[in-house]
RNA sequence: GGCCAGGUAGCUCAGUUGGUAGAGCAGAGGACUGAAAAUCCUUGUGUCGGCGGUUCAAUUCCGUCCCUGGCCA
């Protein structure tokens, strides 16, 4: 007999300021949806004005689930986003509803949807001497030891991405394993789901600029400065905390140390949440199975909530024969 | 009006002792397995303000005009 359907899971992807909060919250108060976010960012608590998050009254109104979930000295990760996100999945099915999955974070995406290898997680102490080495030899001399113990993840990677030298050093000293021997081990998929991908794509890149401009712009008036001034007097958070390396969080860090005037606080914010949009935008062109929609179009909405509710029509029929 | 300093890539500027030019930033494209709003890679033709002159050759020297800033009237 054929393979019984799997329940419905819509992803809704997009870059950073395409209107994917509006988008979400037209789908779950029209269909029986419940959005789960999908942002490395909103995850932070008291961190609201410059990760663009929904006010309390939306949130209210269209519950997200993580969102809020940590604090700014914490960390998180693409590992504990995929189990947090796939419970969800599991007790929103149950309970009757559709997961609505929406953000920007494509390597959440892809982390859920493609499963992970098994490896260890991040163990802060060993990155600290990792570090501490690259501060003296360079990180060039760190890419040779790794060359050393695992030569084809440091073929692939350039001797200055400090990050990924660090992540696969950090790999071998925990299990004494090349990152390359772990990752040849078939890795575990579980996505019981029939997923329904949109992407959100702005028709014109420009228009994109505009809009990213008039928000940051927003954002510096709601209090973007102060708002890390009370996250840096409750937390002392250093730049390279996960949570200050966010866009606009990173300059407004900057500015309050006197390092940069407020004015290139603005242009640098903005510059760098367009690059944000760039490689979010470089994501989706490597993703298979999308619809894409205008995110600039006037009824966006009106054609992705058509399209959802055709996809869906389809999942039940499929499900009947 | 006079004097001075500038007018070179979208922006800030460097440079060419005369052989048509290059950095940073921005932009564009790409990569991406527990920090991912991160991290990294690739990518620079532009009447060198306009018009004349000198010269084999001018963005570079000379003249003139225009524009910007400063100082003096």
């Amino acid at each position: 007999m054929s393979t019984p359907v799997q329940p419905p899971a819509i992803l809704v992807m997009g870059p950073t300021a395409s209107g994917k909060t509006a988008i979400a919250i037209r789908l779950a108060t029209t269909l029986p949806c419940e959005i789960i976010s999908v942002d490395s960012a909103q995850i932070y608590r008291e961190m609201n004005i410059g990760t663009a998050k929904p006010d309390a009254e939306t949130l209210a109104r269209a519950p997200h689930h993580l969102i809020n979930i940590i604090e700014p000295h914490e960390s998180y990760s693409a590992a504990r986003f995929r189990d947090d996100a796939l419970a969800l999945m599991r007790e929103i099915t149950e309970r009757g509803n559709i997961p609505l999955l929406v953000g920007g974070t494509m390597l959440y995406f892809k982390s859920l949807v493609e499963g992970l290898n098994d490896l260890p997680e991040a163990d802060s102490a060993i990155r600290l001497i990792i570090e501490t080495m690259a501060e003296e030899e360079g990180w060039p001399a760190i890419h040779d030891k790794l060359r050393k113990v695992d030569p084809e993840t440091a073929a692939r990677l350039d001797p200055n991405d400090a990050q990924r030298i660090q992540r696969a050093l950090e790999i071998y000293y925990i299990t004494g394993k090349s990152m390359t021997d772990l990752l040849k081990k078939p890795k575990y998929v579980y996505f019981p789901y029939t997923p329904i991908r949109i992407a959100l794509v702005p028709g014109d890149r420009a228009v994109l600029h505009e809009r990213i401009a008039a928000r940051f712009d927003a954002m510096l008036s709601a209090g973007l400065v102060d708002e890390v001034r009370r996250l840096q007097d409750e937390y002392a958070l250093d730049p390279d905390t996960p949570a200050m390396r966010c866009v606009g969080y990173r300059q407004a860090l900057d500015h309050i140390t006197g390092k940069i005037s407020l004015e290139e606080l603005r242009e640098q914010g903005i510059a760098a949440t367009r690059q944000l949009a760039k490689r979010q935008l470089t994501w989706l062109r490597g993703m298979e199975d999308l619809t894409e929609f205008d995110c600039l179009a006037e009824n966006v909405g009106d054609l992705v909530l058509e399209y959802v509710r055709q996809e869906l029509e389809a999942i039940v029929i499929a499900g009947e024969s």
